[in-house]
DNA sequence: TTCTGGTTTAACTGTTTGGTTAAATCAAAA
DNA sequence: TTTTGATTTAACCAAACAGTTAAACCAGAA
């Protein structure tokens, strides 16, 4: 009956083409503002079908978002990896959060927005933020401060300003790209990477002791 | 006949009112999340007299929408006092866009993503932008390092940045919130002042010659 | 008091939206 | 070939929604 239980062969099932569709238009318009319509028509199937894979708006909603938060949180594993030596940890980190978000600029809005109008969006998943670890990063900056590694700094005001620094460029881009085009500079050189140089010039001018 | 040629006496006039309201629901749900019905009952109204006073939807996100890129444009005014050097140029405007984001955090996000979903609000627009002041902040900028006044440095880079520092704080503030309560921190101690403490701090750290 | 204009109530229209259903296709496996 | 399950089409429903209208209400000004 219900596809679900289908092997990921083609890794073009409809199932995917519509959590696509749903995480494009989610993203862009939020849980209210996206209509089903459109996220059958994105998916390029109709709403009967959309319908048969997830029933209900909420569902759909429910999955997309449970998996972005999942992967959003996830970007926090490199920085765990306590074999590593605190610079190349950082390192590791902003290259994985980069790389997440040139696949999903409006990823962190996304969930910000929404949890910020549906609150028990995060309260329904405590257990996924049990382990948080986000608050590892900062103990752990607190203990290398401890060893003298880095310099002496408030580190929760450390990973404001770091995350500041790569998610906002990224949102504020159909912005910057208007205001650069007008100052006859493209948007074209201040692209991820050369943003991304500048967070590193960041995280080093902070750390350095 | 119509109530908008009445002298703004008790400040708090049903125009006001309204206007309050819509702002509010506009730049939490964006223009398609939002309800009249939800505008007319955050105003304290019923939904006939928000029509008597703005006949649509769009009419009256217009309305919300100019006024928001209009005080958002106007921050820009306090860099472009010539009289001063540009580190005070600079301290002033970093004020101005950190009073401005106390009174409406979401106002940037809500900007960006209304363009982005609705690129003619911005094309509709030009003659506001004609003078746009962000062009001229990195014209002022690029004088500056002629003159030997700051560092070498890529400006856009440096107002991306600058622009991240201060916005993206006040937009996650739920979310870090959150994580700071996890890590038995409270949030309290990272209100906007200490933040735009670090913000000038970063602008130090980059100007410095 | 009357008149005026802001305000409410409530009923109404037409459209959009989420969601359902049943019959008809269609391709691939049995 | 038959069968099975995915997919489409199209009609349908109930609720939500934007917007309108008319009558009633009510406060302050004339």
């Amino acid at each position: 009956m219900k596809p679900s239980c289908k092997m990921a062969k083609s890794k073009d099932t409809t199932e995917e083409k519509i959590l696509n569709a749903a995480k494009e238009v989610f993203m862009k318009y939020g849980l209210y503002g996206s209509r089903m319509h459109d996220i059958a028509d994105t998916a390029g199937i109709n709403k009967a079908l959309l319908h048969y894979y997830f029933r209900s708006k909420e569902k759909l909603f429910d999955t997309v978002f449970s998996g972005a938060l999942h992967k959003y949180l996830q970007q926090m594993d490199a920085f765990l990896d306590s074999s590593l030596p605190i610079r190349q940890r950082l390192n590791n980190y902003v290259d994985n959060v980069f790389s997440f978000l040139e696949e999903y600029p409006q990823m962190p809005v996304f969930i910000i927005k929404e949890v910020s109008i549906n609150p028990e969006l995060f309260r329904d998943r405590v257990d996924v933020l049990k382990k948080d670890k986000g608050i590892s990063i900062i103990q752990v900056l607190e203990k290398e401060i401890e060893l003298g590694t880095i310099r002496k700094m408030d580190t929760a005001l450390f990973l404001i300003n770091l995350h500041s620094l790569c998610s906002y460029p990224f949102l504020a881009a159909p912005i910057f790209k208007h205001v650069l085009k007008a100052n006859h500079k493209n948007w074209e050189e201040y692209s991820p990477a050369k943003i991304k140089q500048s967070v590193k010039q960041f995280i080093e001018r902070t750390l350095l002791s």
